[in-house]
DNA sequence: GTCTATAACCTGATAGAC
DNA sequence: GTCTATCAGGTTATAGAC
């Protein structure tokens, strides 16, 4: 059997409009996004759109649940290890979370731009009690009860998500390229447990 | 003279669209945005927006040039001092932009949300060179030749900026308030400069 | 300069044939 | 299940009266 030019041609018809309609609302946001591109990108008729998901606010929801799981998933259980300790979990963050990024670049704006243009929609709908109780926190309050515990949080996911926020403007900046940004990333993920150990030092 | 309940009442019927274009572009973004929100905001008719503007997308590219410059614009002279050793221009960075940000929230999202929907928008149109080129770099390689300079702007840079990235999403979960958040920004001035410090000594 | 009215087009969604 | 055709409503932009 000859080997077919896109990967979706032997897919359902529902999740060819999945696949597409999580490529075009990742590009454009969903207010920018039409079902018209949707569909084009999925190779099928606008109205089969309809048949299958009722309408665009379904289908994006559908499509946020996912993405939101995706970002959010990952950080609760490697910051509620009891049995991990703080540069274990530092360390174990930044290099799943890094490798999660690397394969999902623009996962983290996606969610943060949707967020910001429809706050409402969002509303006690994070999963992020998981991650602001966590055991890390815990853990860091011991370490240094002097310093209010959300800093380093903030900064172990800023310092591995912020690169992938930054990414567009660098990439239309001409300043750095597709190579040089997977370099420094691949980097990062030993940089940052050192230097946020070192922070957990600092007086 | 009995004082007016809008501060725009008094301006000229340009400004009044500018001051609402601002504020609707900045809360809903370019795409959800309806050129009726703004002439609505702005307590006008919506011809006269074309008048004066002749198209909702060369008024966005006004608000926008006026957002980068204010983004961008104060990095590059705090970093370019060839004055100030690494530990003032790093002072200088996160307490300046820090108050920029606190008194602007929701600028980086806009801008960056913007550039990740419409990227060919902005190819060789943000001001970054300056700041990838800057006398902060050549510091920052003599300090530590060992580590990509790039690491550390990013660091400065997301260190301050990240939070407020986050901040609808935080807001959202109702895990911060808004008088936690800025008591949190205000203790970041302090701390950054001592933690970038730091990360320039660890090995 | 400012308004009302409307043109010209676009978008989400559905009806109905196959 | 899948298509074509089309509806209903919304959107940008302009024409023309004042």
């Amino acid at each position: 059997m000859a080997k077919k030019k896109l990967e979706e041609v032997d897919l359902s018809t529902e999740e060819k409009i999945k696949d597409a309609a999580r490529r075009v609302f990742m590009k454009k946001g969903y207010a920018a996004t039409r079902t018209r591109d949707i569909a084009e990108a999925a190779g099928i008729n606008l109205a089969l759109l309809n048949y299958y998901f009722r309408s665009k606010e379904k289908l994006f929801e559908l499509i946020m649940l996912e993405k939101l799981a995706k970002f959010f998933g990952a950080i609760a259980p490697i910051l509620n290890d009891t049995n991990a300790t703080l540069d274990q979990k530092i360390s174990a963050f930044s290099n799943n979370y890094i490798d999660l990024l690397t394969a999902n670049p623009e996962l983290p704006l996606f969610i943060l731009s949707e967020v910001r243009a429809n706050p409402e929609r969002f509303v006690n709908k994070l999963p992020v009690a998981k991650v602001a109780e966590s055991h890390f926190i815990q853990q860091l309050q011991e370490k240094r009860p002097d310093v209010h515990p959300l800093h380093f949080l903030m900064n172990v996911l800023g310092l591995s998500v912020f690169p992938f926020v930054m990414k567009p403007v660098f990439h239309a900046s001409g300043i750095l390229n597709e190579r040089a940004f997977a370099a420094r990333m691949e980097e990062r993920k030993a940089l940052i447990p050192k230097w946020i150990m070192g922070m957990l030092k600092t007086k």
